[in-house]
DNA sequence: GAGTGGTCTAGACCACATA
DNA sequence: ATGTGGTCTAGACCACTCT
């Protein structure tokens, strides 16, 4: 099954080759076939096994090593990358003060319902499937800066929804990793800037309208799939975001 | 000068070919040997000006094609990539209803004088060096939505400097790109949320104190020098800014 | 048809990690 | 000492562009 031995007869037999090994590792990876902990096996075997030169395969895996899926280490071999979302995703609202440390975080709700037309929508989830939805407040030291609403595409996500939200750790990419098997590779952020309504004036503990950076994000996976979607509220006053563009 | 036949003798030898080669052509390209619009010599022609093997210097070209300073095209040759900038660095402040366009600009003040201590210390000029300072208001439709202060290290602008202001078009990496040669490849954009002074109300046609966004954009060439520091100031309630992250 | 970059191979040798 | 990935070479053949 994983087996790449009907290699030869999957994708369309005119792409090149590097391109159909790179997308059958690609999918190799997202079936979890090797574990973030060992190496897959090294490029003699792999090229062996799809039945093509190592210079081929070696191009295959610089170009996924470039793009972030894989880790390779001269001597010691090639890895699946864990999700390090900590230092790429969570860049923003650095409070002043606060030097490299992870927010905390309480989980003030968590159900499962409807998601509304246009969330489900992005979720790919039928417009009377299910979804998990989350609120959370995230705190520097028990002050509340960001408030934040979740919503992961059921059945999928599952195995968050059955966990106790209170043996969530601070840090969710991780435990869709370690809970659901689904390493966040991408995602997408729309900034804008809101008004406080009650509701978040009172967990912000600011003055309702009081203005509100907002942070639409939708994450994926490496092979594009939405796995979640996220509306982040933070105080404009404190809030600080940087971007490299390149 | 440009030939690299005193290559050899320059960079760490210990330095692995590829790398010591791909630092010489990216100095040849930043020195303008090859306009955007001729091709550099074919692959066989540079590896032996190198002499190195082809596919070393294959390597090379992919790898700077890859990180966007060189354009490869089958049958045709190997380009400098020109800025494109429309598309990657002036992706916010989409306006509701206006599609694609790029937006009118009307330059307000444009003065040689000392840049501030810590904009200079971006810029790299010595404290008491000067620099360009421009102040743009951007407009759609002949309504204004963003206020910019552009600041530009001298002497290297000093062409931008010497230019009418209304011959500049509503484009400035363009303008750099013909005018000093200075094509900009990767900025870092930071976001805050301010208030606006009474400067700033008059001229985006707002009330004093209200939310307006900040984004201060240090602007780097290629190589990774500073070629511009600015900071753009627009009404926060028709503020929209997309990021993706890899 | 001539010239360009794109694909793929086969193999030598080196540098690093681990036991 | 062994096995891993990193560097570099030499060359065959293909696909595309231009004249």
């Amino acid at each position: 099954m994983a087996h790449p031995s009907d290699f030869t007869t999957r994708g369309d037999q005119r792409l090149p080759l590097h391109v159909r090994v790179k997308d059958d590792l690609v999918r190799r990876v997202r079936a979890n076939e090797w574990s973030s902990d060992a190496p897959l096996p090294p490029e003699s075997a792999l090229a062996e096994q799809y039945g093509i030169s190592v210079g081929t395969l070696r191009r295959v895996l610089s170009e996924l090593s470039a793009e972030g899926l894989l880790e390779r280490h001269q001597g010691r071999g090639t890895f699946v990358r864990r999700a390090t979302f900590q230092h790429s995703l969570f860049r923003f609202f650095r409070m002043q003060g606060s030097s490299g440390q992870t927010p905390g975080s309480r989980i003030l709700a968590s159900d499962t319902i409807e998601a509304p037309a246009d969330i489900a929508q992005v979720l790919h989830v039928g417009s009377r499937s299910k979804a998990l939805h989350m609120e959370r407040l995230r705190l520097w030291d028990d002050t509340p800066f960001l408030l934040e609403d979740i919503w992961l595409p059921l059945p999928w996500f599952q195995a968050v929804a059955d966990a106790d939200p209170q043996t969530l750790g601070n840090l969710l990419y991780p435990e869709y990793e370690t809970r659901v098997g689904v390493i966040i590779g991408a995602a997408t952020e729309e900034l804008s800037v809101t008004q406080a309504t009650s509701h978040q004036a009172n967990l912000l503990n600011c003055a309702i309208a009081e203005p509100l950076v907002k942070i639409i994000r939708i994450a994926r996976t490496h092979t594009g799939d939405v796995a979640e979607y996220r509306e982040s509220y933070g105080l404009a006053s404190s809030f600080r975001y940087q971007v490299e563009i390149n």
